[in-house]
DNA sequence: TCGACTCATGCGCATGTGCGCATATGCTGT
DNA sequence: ACAGCATATGCGCACATGCGCATGAGTCGA
């Protein structure tokens, strides 16, 4: 029966990669395409070093693929799940956060570029 | 432009909320039918401060409600996107476990009671 | 009013995690 | 071989958070 603590452990640890704005953020940079680190930092303007290590620690948790090409490492999203996620929840919050309508327009964009 | 930096930070906190063992099983033992913290305590095998923490933290976030009844509190979830994500979540995970059979054949129940 | 029950909360501790900083590792062209 | 760029990683710190424990606050019945 309790085999189910286990179920609950893998879903929080799913969650938990979409629990800090920094991985939302690089998440967001790379959903529609793949892209090196560097340039995910520029979008970002997030350290190298801490893009380094969310990236990292996204493709431990096996939602990114990553190719090396050259001198440079490509990462992109791999889990469709994922993104839909981040969708249903962005138009969650955008639901919540009516009162600021420029503020609305931009979380529209954003549901839009999440997929 | 950098409006968004709150939107992603709103979306990481609602994620926060999903990311904890602990409040995935209380959302389990509510998502069906509303129940007072008594019950919950005995479902989920938690200590009562923390899922009355829980509980209250989860109200705090706009994804509970809280109903008295007498002496009692009875707590539910009022949030379909929450469930959504957690049955979208769970059939990912399934995916991703499938070796083991048994604790497959618990992921579908628990895909099916999130709702 | 008093005791029993239900739930909330203050406190201290242990732990996890993000970040800045410096540095290591790896690839490329000269 | 060496310089320069791209990425990864070790270290220490600051901070957040979950938990156990004890206690407070509200409700109900005797």
């Amino acid at each position: 029966m309790d085999e189910m603590g286990e179920v609950f452990e893998s879903v929080a640890r799913y969650f938990l990669v979409l629990s800090e704005p920094a991985r939302l953020r690089i998440l967001h940079a790379i959903c529609q395409e793949d892209k090196p680190v560097g340039a995910i930092v520029d979008e970002t303007g997030l350290a190298q070093s801490n893009v380094s290590r969310h990236l990292n620690l996204m493709y431990q948790a096996g939602v990114l693929r990553r190719r090396k090409e050259g001198s440079q490492v490509f990462y992109g999203v791999t889990d469709s799940t994922l993104t839909d996620v981040c969708r249903a929840v962005c138009i969650r919050v955008s639901a919540e956060l009516d009162g600021n309508k420029g503020l609305k327009r931009s979380v529209q964009e954003l549901i839009q570029e999440f997929k």
